[in-house]
DNA sequence: GGTGCCATGTAACGCGTTACATGATTAT
DNA sequence: ATAATCATGTAACGCGTTACATGGCACC
């Protein structure tokens, strides 16, 4: 969703071709390792915008022997990069893949819950010991950009860490106490009783 | 992506048909508002499992005037399903639109990255309060799943802004200071001195 | 007799991916 | 010479979405 605009405000730069806009995007958006873009993402994505009339194509302007397709903006994509800016942006942490699973470990007999976080532990460890050597391996004063980067991704991390910290603490509670009903099963379909 | 894998964790619990998954997966992953499935979504995505041989699919069994079409797990679903639970997970804070708009204000000399700033600091706030008000509004006995979710979503939240008074920060640095060379902005791009 | 939910789909599109194809230029 | 990178695509697929269509059943 977002490479889309990323593009369009690249364009508002100054008109480019196709593999120039990758090259700009990747850049802009942290390096290769952080946000890689396909050639092909590129291509489809400026023809539909072509379609819906935000970008121009300009086939071989000034040079005579290239072969490079130059897209440039349009008044109508102004706009829409515009619009895009002005907003502010909610990313869905309520879509954890990783919930789920605990949900169904606690459905499902034979799953165990606790060596799946312990799983999940291990993962984000990793994570963030491997982030934070790349982070303290930058440059301040010629890569803050991606240190600032890294430094979200740490907080994330160790967020997701105290997270677990919060879920092992409320199961333990749940497991000592008798509980006067079901308790961390989400609601709906009567635990098949009937 | 996930939708997929908790569909087979919850054809393991039991066999069922696609009306009633949807309704299993909507509670399981905390209710309609975090994670919505469209019918639509959940047959597609049954029959690509039928095709690649995860599920198998029941035409009308027991019952005689029913319509319902009832899916099963295979062992190789089953298989599938293990895998998925056995992994970590880490998802992408790097891919972050943000991000993205405050290099492309920071090299649009018509875009403030200040009020950028500002708007989404606003907007992170807001949905702050959203989601506060109503993980208080649970009920600890009945739906102490759901308000691990919520908390989930608070604590990223205040990272996220936390994160934001960070770069304010470092914005501030940079106007101080001289700078050695171009400071906040992504390398590539020689910026256009030649 | 509508309104709404149960139940099952199809069609088309957007975003993103992999795989494939072509041809030019540049570097070793 | 051959390998890498530049440059431009097409085809097919996976996931997710919206919109549309069909038919039953229940409630007021």
């Amino acid at each position: 969703m977002s490479v889309r605009y990323a593009l369009l405000g690249l364009l508002k730069q100054q008109p480019r071709y196709g593999y120039e806009l990758r090259a700009a995007f990747i850049a802009l958006a942290g390096g290769v390792e952080a946000w890689e873009v396909k050639p092909a993402q590129i291509y489809t994505t400026l023809n539909r915008m072509v379609e819906s009339g935000l970008v121009e194509k300009q086939l071989n302007e000034s040079d005579g022997s290239d072969e490079k397709v130059v897209f440039s903006l349009t008044p109508s994509g102004e706009a829409e990069f515009a619009g895009w800016l002005g907003q502010g942006i909610l990313d869905d942490p309520q879509q954890d893949p990783f919930y789920l699973k605990l949900m169904l470990s606690l459905e499902l007999p034979d799953v165990d819950a606790g060596r799946l976080i312990q799983t999940q532990r291990a993962t984000l460890y990793q994570e963030l010991h491997r982030i934070t050597t790349v982070r303290t391996s930058l440059d301040p004063h010629t890569e803050l950009a991606r240190i600032l980067l890294m430094d979200k991704a740490i907080m994330h991390l160790e967020a997701d860490l105290r997270w677990l910290d919060m879920i092992e603490a409320r199961l333990e509670d749940v497991k000592k106490q008798p509980a006067p009903h079901a308790e961390l099963r989400p609601r709906g379909r009567p635990a098949r009783t009937a």
